[in-house]
DNA sequence: GGGCGCATTGACAACGTTGTCATCTTGGAG
DNA sequence: CTCCAAGATGACAACGTTGTCAATGCGCCC
């Protein structure tokens, strides 16, 4: 069998028992002002009476539109940060009653991944999250699909796009100056994936804090990672094996910030008293170590919700609508961040 | 504006091309064998050349199916979960080339949630994840609608529907039997919430391990919990209140796990030395915790997949498939672990 | 009282597919 | 060469809405 749902009232139905036209039912129903009051009255207890919900098939056909958005975002990506956008995103479109569909991409050929999910779906636009939305050749495929697009990242700010970027560069540097002012002049600081705007971002971030508090950015204190817990853990050994060892690590997110604490723990340092360390994104991790992480929360729920809006609201013809907005990041302190060679808590 | 697309091919323009009917390309794309080869040449060439796309909102349209199906889950649920259920179910869907829909479910009043999203979505069937399988109430009200199903749960195997059930309680048996066999004369167990149905099973579990092993339950060493981190780590200080004190702790899931391993430290208690943790699940913190975790590996994503699948086809006209479908656990070894008293690592 | 304008309503086509049924073509048997 | 069955194709309606435009009814002004 593949029934799947009883016998369901048309709009047919529910004009035959107020004894109106189709027409006038969809009148009612999408409350055009050209109605007599009674007759609305009539329609709506109809309409109530039968359970009656429009066919959203018949609808979008109709109006040429699918009442959809896609949410586009790279598939190996640290979970919680889907997690967060995809809430934003879901809250958004609930609110304007549009579905959502979803497409995590693998990293490597998305152009066309994207492409035909948008051919294929029909989708009537598209929030791309971070790094996906920092890549030209999506960006351009869109633009060329006449795509309405909004795009979570701290880069590309082009004129005609939808885009929200945290302000991870000031977050970074207000970071780095909190740590630099509790009293460590050696500080570690881990990259984050070099495709994510936010990874150069915070780095900068990290080296304008330095320079504000007059010190020498030193290349040997600045690692790689990918945004992931093993990268984190890796890097952090490596800097710890350094000598004079730095009294402090920064690192690009808090899935290696985590790493960081365990890499320190395997070499028999205390944390934070033999090292501190520092996270970014107050994601889930960031409170469920221990100690738990001092970290920059960055709104990314609030981040994706308003990219979704501002997009759903020009799919519906909003034109006054600012196209890019900022947003301030937060610092969180917690147990991982003291003073260096601070008494045992 | 709000115009979101070019121009698109649609059936027509294809037929034109290639000097048939619709009708005969509606038949070349649907694969039906009553077409000549040559002419079926001539349309596949036509629909490549015009980069063809059948609208979905047609096709559903006239077919009498959304070709979706909703994914309802409970919000507040730990994410991790919920999100390898994501990726489980969404591979299915991208095989069988449907879309997903998602229903985040607040706690208190799902029905009606539930009702009103399948209504006016129109998805064509529903995967429940736990614990809405495990409410009867929602389960019904689907069969009300004639809305094929499938939960995946450990409880409820009801006849008609589709359901996939993990052996938590065979795992949580194996579980305790192996942290018994250790050596371990005391251990602690924290439940989950007790609105899912793996709570209890893993506690009947437990349970049937320490019997199995000859030794009485003890009820003080029972703590409950609601699966969050916090709930760990307080019903783990409870716990470790008691004297003599555990020796080891099994917790419901990681996240309680984890806030166990969090309360342990606090009172100066080295893991796993002083005390072993183990959990439930292996999601991502069972890996990012010092030390990382032991714990059951839950296969939630091909069970959500395998959930998935067997509805689809049901929906697409299968009948001899399985109505339930059982799944293993298998343990998995890290160092929070380890026999009672055992020296420094 | 006739005509005009506005408010209200309905008939019909259209959106882009697939299902039904009729028609046309083809090849082989008689 | 004719006829028939099977194979191949097309015309048309239908899915359930909304857009276009025409039609109706009513009050009011001259």
């Amino acid at each position: 069998m593949a029934t799947g749902g009883v016998a369901r009232a048309t709009i047919h139905d529910v004009a035959a028992r107020a004894e109106v036209s189709i027409k006038t039912v969809s009148r009612v129903l999408n409350k055009e002002p050209t109605v007599r009051n009674s007759t609305r009255e009539r329609v709506l207890e109809a309409s109530r009476a039968l359970n009656y919900e429009p066919h959203p098939l018949a609808r979008g056909l109709k109006v040429r539109r699918t009442h959809s958005i896609g949410l586009v975002y790279e598939n190996p990506r640290e979970f919680s940060y889907v997690q967060k956008a995809l809430e934003g995103v879901f809250d958004a479109c609930r609110s304007r009653s549009l579905s959502l569909l979803l497409r995590p991409c693998p990293e490597q050929v998305p152009v066309d991944d994207v492409r035909q999910f948008i051919r294929q779906t029909r989708v009537d636009g598209a929030v791309l999250l971070a790094p996906l939305g920092d890549r030209a050749d999506i960006v351009e495929m869109l633009v060329e699909m006449e795509t309405p697009m909004a795009q979570v990242s701290p880069g590309s700010k082009a004129a005609g796009t939808i885009s929200v970027n945290p302000r991870d560069r000031r977050a970074s540097a207000q970071l780095t100056e909190h740590v630099l002012s509790l009293g460590h002049r050696r500080v570690g600081f881990i990259e984050g994936d070099p495709r994510h705007g936010s990874s150069h971002e915070r780095l900068r971030g990290f080296l304008a804090g330095l320079r504000k508090a007059g010190r020498l950015p030193d290349k040997r204190l600045i690692a790689p990672g990918r945004f992931t817990f093993d990268s984190g853990k890796e890097a952090a050994r490596k800097l710890l094996g350094m000598k004079p060892r730095p009294t402090a690590v920064i690192a690009g997110n808090d899935d290696m910030a985590a790493g960081a604490i365990v890499a320190a723990r395997e070499l028999g340092l205390r944390v934070p008293q033999d090292l501190s360390v520092v996270g970014f994104d107050d994601s889930p991790v960031a409170s469920h170590t221990w100690p738990p992480l001092t970290t920059m929360r960055q709104p990314i729920s609030e981040m994706a919700s308003v990219a979704a809006i501002c997009l759903i609201d020009r799919l519906a013809g909003a034109q006054d609508q600012p196209e890019h907005r900022d947003f301030d990041c937060e610092i969180v302190l917690r147990e991982s961040l003291a003073a260096p060679g601070a008494p045992t808590a």
